[in-house]
DNA sequence: TTGTATGCGTTATCAT
DNA sequence: ATGATAACGCATACAA
């Protein structure tokens, strides 16, 4: 008991015996048992983070926002990641409950009602993170999509074109996409438009199904002049094949993604692109589940990350 | 007892007591507690992966590679990212291993010796991933940086370069671009050739880097004719930047990357770089590091996941 | 400041 | 096929 005092609060014990402890702690190589600390403690010092279907670069960088936040308060952050639907989404919560989180962070709104059920039934404080949404578990960090979608077909309107056009790419399990898709109709209408074509494919999120896109417009008996793609990187493929086409961007065809990842700034001519702050999303979403975990704060914490139309060289 | 043997070996049990066993775990939501069972088997189920200052795509390939391996199995997959030097990742070893993970992969080959130490007396399985080596803490999966390096220096040669410059950014920790620099002289040598210039930043790795790394070169005294910049990041931002000052690639200047991320392929011209399979590096370490879990394999196993170098465009 | 008794929720082991 | 008992390694609560 004196060694575990000596260990956890230091100042709790003499100097000599904190002093005699981490000789020995060095001596041997000793490492607490986390099982059986866990155990005792009745806390696992945990979060969980379940990554779905969203893109390397964005979780990659919200994850180090939210492990920045929590690992200095002794947290650790257990990552799931790889779950494309709600249903591999299910197993995983399924699983990581057994770890006994204090907290849990789950990517999008997007997930079945035996998920929902589990989650309340462990009590367990939960953010949503990426995506707003009016029905939260419990909290929810992250973009109105729907607004996003709403400013590029105001954008795309006020630079005058007539004829756009949505492409989306692995639509079968990036649902924030609909709702920007839904926002562009919206942005449209408010200017008595309406897009000329939408693509909904399931088809991976590579530049060749950007490329793929972009020929497939050119050939649209819609001919239409602007076109909103579902992310960055098929965007980029659909400007990098127009250049090869010779196709004048934006002149001929404009072209707008979503992500605004730093790449986009760097090519010529710039992307038009929708970039938030995905760093500081993570840390929202850590800062977030921590005033829920201490309950400093009630369930239905609401934070708006908002994010920022870079309107560039391609439209 | 009887309820712990129906959740582990249904088939052990009696199927009147299997359904009663499953209804009552559906009724109440219970989850396992897996602090409490991994104390009483003395076994975790669980992989810690330490990820250290490589770039998100990377490591997102390679894990997603790791976790198909390891997940059906039973195994869970801890990941403590975002360690940038050998320090941290100290820490971050003495920290994971109170988990008692069954096996560790680690990134890269740096680190320090208390790390080292921490691993031995742990007795734990250790695959180190990313990078090969002749003194491995225990096995290792990879590929030889400094072949990469070789096969650069012969390839640009070979297209009759003759004033080949080394950029590199973020070279406090990426201690990998070190090895394909020595490699670089080394295949420059075979051809009666040295580097004209080498250049080592600690600048971020972004667009932006390599742009300025551009033009310096061509202000650059030595007047380089080709370029090895140390990953595609920077590789694209130089050659964009060139694009932008109306600098002919690869007339003028060749340039050349590594890393062989989709993009490289899609761009005008498309970028030389040198390509090896993130995601079956991430399989073939999982599958290696359980090998040595199960000791179905001793220490010291080496898998050379080999590298590709794609002769595009920009040379 | 230090130490003792007890329990955390599960599994290994050995009986029945 | 099922059950009783004793760990597992640590922390809580309380006593000295």
């Amino acid at each position: 008991m004196t060694v575990s005092r000596a260990l956890r609060e230091p100042d709790a014990v003499s100097s000599r015996v904190r002093e005699k402890v981490a000789t020995a702690v060095r001596d041997l190589g000793y490492l607490p048992n986390r099982f059986a600390g866990g155990l005792a403690a009745r806390r696992s010092r945990l979060v969980t983070v379940i990554v779905s279907g969203i893109s390397a670069s964005v979780y990659a960088d919200a994850l180090r926002g939210a492990d920045e936040v929590l690992r200095p308060l002794g947290y650790e952050v257990l990552i799931s990641q790889l779950t494309e639907t709600p249903e591999q989404e299910e197993r995983a919560v399924a699983a990581l409950l057994g770890w006994q989180p204090e907290g849990v962070i789950l990517s999008g709104i997007e997930r079945t009602d035996a998920t929902r059920r589990m989650l309340h039934a462990a009590g367990v404080p939960v953010v949503e993170a990426l995506e707003l949404t009016d029905t939260p578990i419990d909290s929810n960090v992250g973009l109105d999509h729907r607004s996003a979608g709403i400013a590029m077909g105001r954008h795309l309107a006020d630079r005058g074109y007539r004829r756009i056009a949505f492409y989306g790419a692995r639509l079968d399990s990036d649902f924030r996409a609909f709702r920007r898709l839904e926002g562009l109709r919206a942005g449209l209408a408010e200017c008595g438009l309406v897009p000329v074509r939408v693509v909904c494919s399931e088809a991976p999120s590579t530049p060749e199904t950007g490329a793929r896109f972009l020929r497939e417009l050119l050939d649209d008996a819609a001919a239409p002049d602007a076109v909103f793609l579902s992310n960055d990187t098929i965007a980029m493929g659909a400007l990098f094949e127009a250049q090869r086409l010779g196709v004048a961007v934006p002149e001929r065809i404009a072209i707008a993604g979503f992500g605004g990842s730093d790449i986009t700034a760097a090519i010529n001519p710039p992307l038009t692109t929708i970039r938030f702050a995905r760093r500081e999303m993570g840390r929202r979403a850590a800062l977030t589940l921590l005033d829920r975990i201490e309950r400093r704060a009630p369930p239905g914490q609401r934070v708006d990350v908002g994010f920022e139309l870079l309107a560039r060289g391609t439209t």
